[in-house]
RNA sequence: GGGCUCGUAGCUCAAUUGGUUAGAGCGCCGGACUGUCGAUCCGGAGGUUGCGGGUUCGAGCCCCGUCGAGCUCGCCA
């Protein structure tokens, strides 16, 4: 061990014990003939004293030494006098009079400062990754991740689960995202994909009788990005068998209050709430709901529909809907320009408008107030709750631009009018989704969540009627607005699997191709089972209130998902490529 | 694939309507200094304004293209 104790753990029960300290350079304040270092490590910060009368070669070299530079310094913990005491800092009692002083590694000077309180671009910050982490925000990230992982093992394991492994090097499927491929070698042609998830191993452990698993697994999409997304990523992925859906919510409840606890010491009250697929699309208008806040969305069509204003009126009449939401008190806070902003920002939603009206002296303040009479207005202003200093939106479209446009205007109005605490979790329960949605580009329907789920055995009825109403046996884990879990009752009957295959225009040639190990083992004593599937890096962030995924990963990638510090993906050596059996065919410009 | 924002010194930013030699703070280099902790003081170096083209008497600023980063719609079972 190149050290005795850490710089951070140091206090001032180690006084007088001569330690010796490893670390970066953090800050420097030379005096000329006193010369202090700030020597940091991941566990703290710790004043380093060269004087040239404890030992004069060391102080020389001390002259020399500049940020991120690496040292290993020895000497005797003092207390400071009193009125030297530095309350920023935990070990700003003490000092360490140094009287040897070893220069492990002097560094170059760096692109940026990891810990000056600037910080610079992503770019950089990504292409000098390995700088970008000494930064005491990002190491708190990773080390709440382990934390993180340390109580969901605690608590599975516990509970009997067992955490199996599962190839990274699987069969390439049809739905569902895009696949990352892998090209064989010793099979011409034939390509390996990275997993989407173990969605169809963690059913295969099932059929072998393992009962209870989970693993912390790494999944692969090759989809564009964003803010909360990336190529890579990381699932706690769980199974049960002989369980139904209320198992699964009660196994998760139990977890997340593992979590919370483990995290942030706190209780979290259970069962978590519940709510059906429909209600949260009618409240807020997404499946993923922020329930920090209300303003949610109320249906006025049966006030404007025979109102004088033509935009509401013909969009009723055309099988719209007009929904609006109320900021309250925010009248003052929107100048015309700023909701023209909003707009503009509901329109990326396909909203051909934004109505608004300011609530001010019991009537309506607005350029279009004029085209609804007094009665509509009372009317209006009770219905949206209205108060003098509210600023009502209205949304005038068909259903899912009103639910994307407002749903999306409500969080943008939560953020700004600040109306959570960003720190608040709010996790609940969104069931009763829709099995199947219709694939306009490919004409036919296709599976929600995916094409394993159990149907709702009420709804079977509609497969032939209205498949549309077909409700899944599927349930999401929402939080502050993410998905954040996301499982499934699954279908173990293969008969009932080919249906489903057959339903969504897979042929049985090509489902026993693609599926064909699936079905047979179904066939072979599969269990009922369920299971979900939960965003690790999501909930680092919502731990962290943290709105960017890459703050939550070690090394990730852009958007365009490269590596800005390895400069992956790139070009390999022809060799390599002939060893594969492949030849590239480029865009031409 | 589409929309929007950004790119100026090592870093964070500024630069009036398109107008002289592109500035500041931090950092860096040299010097001074025995109690600092965002040390202080004195001096200094540091720029192909991402790249390419265009408009103009004149471009960091306007236009076109391109590269990169971010946000987002589509996409993500």
């Amino acid at each position: 061990m190149l050290r005795t104790h850490k710089c951070g753990e140091l206090t001032k029960n180690h006084n007088e014990q001569t330690v010796t300290v490893c670390g970066w350079v953090d800050s420097y304040r030379n005096h000329g003939n006193l010369i202090f270092i700030d020597l940091r490590d991941r566990y703290g910060l710790i004043q380093v004293v060269f004087d040239p009368s404890d030992n004069e070669a060391a102080h020389k070299l001390a002259d020399t030494l500049r940020g991120e530079d690496v040292i290993q310094a020895t000497g005797k913990v003092d207390l400071r006098r009193a009125d030297l005491v530095n309350p920023k800092i935990a070990s700003g009692e003490i000092e360490v009079r140094a009287t040897d002083l070893n220069i492990l590694n002097k560094a170059k000077l760096p692109p940026f400062t990891p810990t000056s309180g600037n910080v610079p671009n992503e770019e950089l910050r990504l292409k000098y990754r390995y700088i970008d982490l000494r930064r005491p925000e990002l190491q708190k990230a990773l080390i709440m991740r382990h934390k993180l992982c340390q109580a969901v093992r605690n608590y599975f394991d516990a509970q009997d689960f067992v955490e199996v492994e599962t190839p990274m090097l699987g069969k390439s499927t049809p739905e569902g995202a895009r696949d990352y491929l892998v090209p064989s070698r010793v099979h011409p042609g034939a390509f390996y994909a990275l997993p989407q998830s173990p969605q169809l191993y963690k059913q295969l452990l099932m059929v072998a009788g393992m009962d209870r698993y989970f693993q912390i697994a790494r999944c692969f999409r090759d989809e564009d990005l964003r803010a909360d997304r990336q190529p890579e990523f990381t699932q706690i992925d769980v199974e049960m068998s002989f369980v139904g859906q209320e198992d699964i919510l009660t196994t998760i409840d139990g977890l997340v209050a593992h979590m919370v606890k483990s995290v942030r010491g706190t209780d979290i009250q259970l069962p978590l709430p519940r709510m059906t697929h429909a209600e949260a699309l009618e409240r807020y208008g997404n499946d993923k709901p922020d329930t920090r806040f209300g303003m949610e969305l109320t249906d006025v069509g049966s006030i404007v529909k025979d109102s004088g204003f033509g935009v509401f009126k013909s969009c009723i009449e055309n099988g719209g809907r007009v929904r609006g939401i109320n900021a309250k008190g925010a009248a003052d806070k929107y100048s015309r320009k700023n909701i023209d902003e909003l707009t503009a920002f509901v329109g990326e939603y396909g909203a051909k408008g934004l109505a608004f009206f300011r609530v001010k002296e019991g009537k309506l303040d607005s350029p279009i107030a004029k085209f609804l009479d007094d009665d509509k207005q009372q009317a209006l202003i009770q219905k949206m709750g209205g108060e003098n200093g509210d600023l009502l939106f209205f949304v005038a479209d068909q259903p899912k631009v009103t639910s994307a446009a407002l749903a999306s205007l409500r969080l943008r109005l939560g953020k700004e009018l600040k109306l959570y605490d960003p720190m608040e979790m709010k996790p609940l329960w969104v069931l009763d989704f829709p099995l199947y949605g219709w694939d306009a580009e490919e004409n036919r329907w296709s599976a929600e969540h995916h094409p394993f789920c159990n149907p709702n055995s009420e709804d079977l009825g509609y497969f032939e009627t209205d498949p549309g109403k077909i409700r899944a046996q599927s349930y999401d884990l929402v939080c502050n607005g993410y998905e954040c879990a996301s499982g499934s009752v699954r279908v173990h009957d293969p008969v009932v699997q080919q249906k489903i295959f057959d339903f969504i225009g897979l042929k049985s040639e090509e489902a026993e191709l693609k599926f064909g190990f699936l079905l047979n083992a179904l066939r072979f004593g599969a269990p009922p089972h369920a299971g979900i599937a939960l965003g690790l890096d999501r909930w680092v962030m919502l731990f962290l209130a943290n709105d960017n995924i890459r703050d939550v990963i070690a090394f990730p990638k852009t958007q365009k998902a490269s590596d800005l510090m390895t400069e992956a993906p790139s070009t390999v050596d022809a060799k390599q490529l002939r060893e594969l059996h492949i030849k590239c065919d480029l865009p031409v410009e």
